[in-house]
DNA sequence: ACCTTATGACAACACCGTTGACCTGTGAAG
DNA sequence: CTTCACAGGTCAACGGTGTTGTCATAAGGT
């Protein structure tokens, strides 16, 4: 009766396309991450998908099942380009911190293609590796394993998360970025100390640090609170 | 020439529809609350809104722009419904706890409204008393100005980008989501060993805390390195 | 050389957001 | 009390979306 989709492995005959081009899933993913580098996530679609590999939309679930399917695909792609370079050293807390900014500015240098995956579990090949690395980093650092799958979780949720947040911004359109920036300088450095008296107080603050990501900052104050947990459970075992 | 989005204060003619509806923004807003509150966020689409209004789908642009304007609208009432039943005790690290819980749930209710509005600043009422507060509660607490502004911008993205990210995640399909814990099940929990230690031997924990967020875990470690930050700041204070 | 069948192509379905043109009841002005 | 501009509801259409059932054909095994 043969099945809509065959795994990759069990591929051989390879039939072109009537425009030439012989079609593979990581054909398939590397276009679409093309794609969405170009034109924006908004611009993918099975249909542009299709018309950008040279093949009719509806052969793309030959190799997906559903759109759905391709998206886990491309996320495991980008987890891979993230982990692939990352080499950690033994110092626990050196080897988080790199990481986290390294996932952090991935998610940057993709914004389009992170906000579409960050929030899913692919279950595939480079995500597996992912979280095998990291929970051996905290499980080497002396945490206990439900303490470790616990910040396991939190830094690597905060990690996509911040990601995504910062990356969606960026990925605005220029006019709606200005329109923000102008949001602060004109109605939050503004606001008189009567009514608003935190506000007006700490306005030249909030105006500098808003230019900038709060991520590092927000994975220092994890990791700190991290370290002095670690302190406090070697404690009670040394004790 | 008759603009197409007349400013809610301006109208004057209320028209009913073939169905005898007289439309307005709030009702709109409401309905369209309504309508992901019953039948989840898939179900809001302009066409269904109008079906559910009973009124053409056209007629809304009458009163929004675009759908993402009617996303906005429904993001700002839904920081309205957060803001507004909240209370500060006066215990800083309580009342952020509580705020911080009360922003991850506001978005997890709205999918995809909060996943619209976490990245973007509106400078609308509810916004800003919502950083006023906040700030008002570290700077009462004993925080300087710039470390306030810092842990600020930290906790709150932190909530803003935990709330997107989860909210993403709950907007999935059923069956997309369904899938993603079988992923947990069969892949992670399965995994030998010998190729896997450090999942092998967490993978209980794994399974057991990925179904819920992460959210509380990362504010508890971002809130526990602030108070030791605090102590800090007092004993340095006060020596 | 033949046959099976994997795989590409095509057409159709039901939905989506959005817009321009049209029509009509409202409310104000005379 | 009538008139009349036009706000606002309606309709139809455009171009897009994911997905599926059906068909055609070339590749590979025999």
């Amino acid at each position: 009766m043969s099945e809509r989709v065959v795994p990759a492995a069990a591929r051989q005959r390879r039939r072109p396309t009537k425009q030439g081009v012989v079609l593979s899933q990581e054909l398939i993913v590397e276009t679409a991450l093309r794609l969405i580098e170009e034109h924006g996530s908004d611009a993918l679609s099975v249909r542009r998908l299709g018309r950008a590999l040279g093949a009719d939309p509806s052969s793309i679930y030959r190799y997906f099942r559903h759109t759905d399917d391709l998206l886990l695909a491309i996320a495991d792609e980008l987890i891979g380009r993230t982990m692939r370079p990352w080499r950690p050293t033994g110092e626990w807390l050196a080897d988080l911190r790199e990481l986290g900014l390294r996932v952090h500015a991935g998610a940057l240098a993709q914004p389009r293609a992170a906000a579409l995956s960050a929030y899913r579990v692919t279950g595939r090949a480079y995500e597996i590796q992912a979280v095998e690395a990291i929970l051996g980093v905290l499980r080497r650092a002396g945490f206990p394993d439900p303490e470790a799958v616990r910040i396991y979780h939190a830094f690597v949720d905060q990690a996509l998360a911040f990601g995504a947040l910062d990356s969606a911004n960026a990925a605005l359109p220029r006019a709606a970025r200005e329109a923000e920036a102008q949001v602060w300088r004109t109605v939050y450095s503004r606001l008189p100390a009567d009514t608003h008296p935190n506000i007006a107080a700490t306005a030249p603050h909030l105006v500098a640090t808003m230019r900038g990501s709060s991520y590092p900052a927000a994975q220092e104050l994890l990791l700190t609170a991290a370290a002095a947990r670690l302190r406090e459970i070697r404690a009670a075992h040394g004790s």
